[in-house]
DNA sequence: ATTATGTTAGCGAGTGTTCACTTACTTGAG
DNA sequence: CTCAAGTAAGTGAACACTCGCTAACATAAT
């Protein structure tokens, strides 16, 4: 978070907590300022509004997946770039697990359409840098061809999204590093070449 | 709906109407009572409370899917079923698109335990039903071995909510069906064992 | 046929509570 | 002395829900 005070910072991560523990519907200026430990008059000598308190959520998020779309472009062969990417997501989530509830359920920012526009483009960015190497990984016969390279991003993500919110749901009662390193060997293997 | 009155089910899906078009924020007595238009107090003659009113969607819902399980036991060829399967979640979500937003965002319910409790046994008593299926058609020689039926539902499953929400999402602004249908066609052929 | 009794489904006008946010004042470090 | 960062005590609006009342209709005894 670029220009954010420390204050700031804390207002920020602990909204996180709230909307991860006790969902957003609990995420008040009385709450939040009760976590805090100071009054909800002074959240507003640091944020004009709640509005940008939830902007500052997503702004943290943006930047703790940023090393996830990195790893895109990391390596020369496209079916590893894919992979760690893959990981990465579940590394962050597993150091992260606060956030797993807050963004895999887009109705949190349900009609607030500044907040919902923010979230769209993240999705639509990584989405579309992930489908360019799938196209390269086709390309260069890592991946099969028979399957467009639109499907084969929806059945990546739709798995990943899946598999952490599996996850979210069930308190993280498994190891959400090791059952998705082996789901992404799986969907790797369905989808690789094979000659 | 089994025992309601022609008055609740209109409640119950008006309710849905408003979730979908505006979010479960703007589900408020006040705007239900008047998108029927009767009094706030008269939708009190018919339910006890909002959550009873919230559970009717519910039970709504869960009446709606019923088809799709169904599928899941119509043939004797359990790819077959697989794949009805899919297209029948396709098939009732196009002709009723308020429900895509109201489900597959299971933070609507948050913090209602009664309603996150019958939201969960729905979703795993159909994954366990697919699941079923799927070992099936990994005994009969249908679909690769090499991936644990667990995964592939999770690929399954996972595919399917993500077209769904992308759909949802963009507005309806592609045909859910065939784009479903292509993508049904593209898992299968991902997962069925090569000879 | 009339009348008494009860039920259903509606209404306007509230209730107390909680929300995001504001105002006016205080405190303490530089 | 200034001023950023805090506070207590509010504000109006919105929330789910309740109140007392009524018109319309059904049932059945006189």
């Amino acid at each position: 978070m670029k220009n954010f005070s420390e204050r700031q910072r804390q207002i920020v991560t602990t909204a996180i907590g709230i909307i991860a523990k006790q969902g957003i519907q609990n995420l008040t200026t009385k709450n939040l300022a009760q976590a805090i430990g100071i009054s909800e008059a002074a959240l507003y000598r640091h944020f004009d509004s709640k509005l940008e308190i939830m902007q500052g959520v997503l702004e943290y998020f943006k930047i703790l997946m940023q090393p996830a779309l990195a790893k895109l472009k990391s390596h020369a062969k496209p079916t590893e770039n894919l992979e760690e990417f893959v990981l990465e997501h579940f590394r962050i989530f597993t150091a992260n697990s606060s956030f797993a509830r807050v963004i895999f359920s887009e109705s949190n920012f349900q009609n607030e359409e500044i907040l919902m526009n923010s979230l769209n483009k993240m999705m639509i960015n990584s989405r579309q840098a992930l489908e360019d190497v799938i196209i390269q990984a086709q390309r260069k016969g890592e991946f099969r061809t028979d399957i467009s390279s639109c499907n084969i991003s929806r059945m990546m993500i739709g798995s990943i999204r899946f598999i952490v919110s599996q996850w979210s749901v069930s308190g993280m009662a498994f190891n959400l590093e090791n059952e998705g390193r082996q789901l992404c060997k799986d969907i790797i293997a369905a989808l690789k070449l094979r000659q």
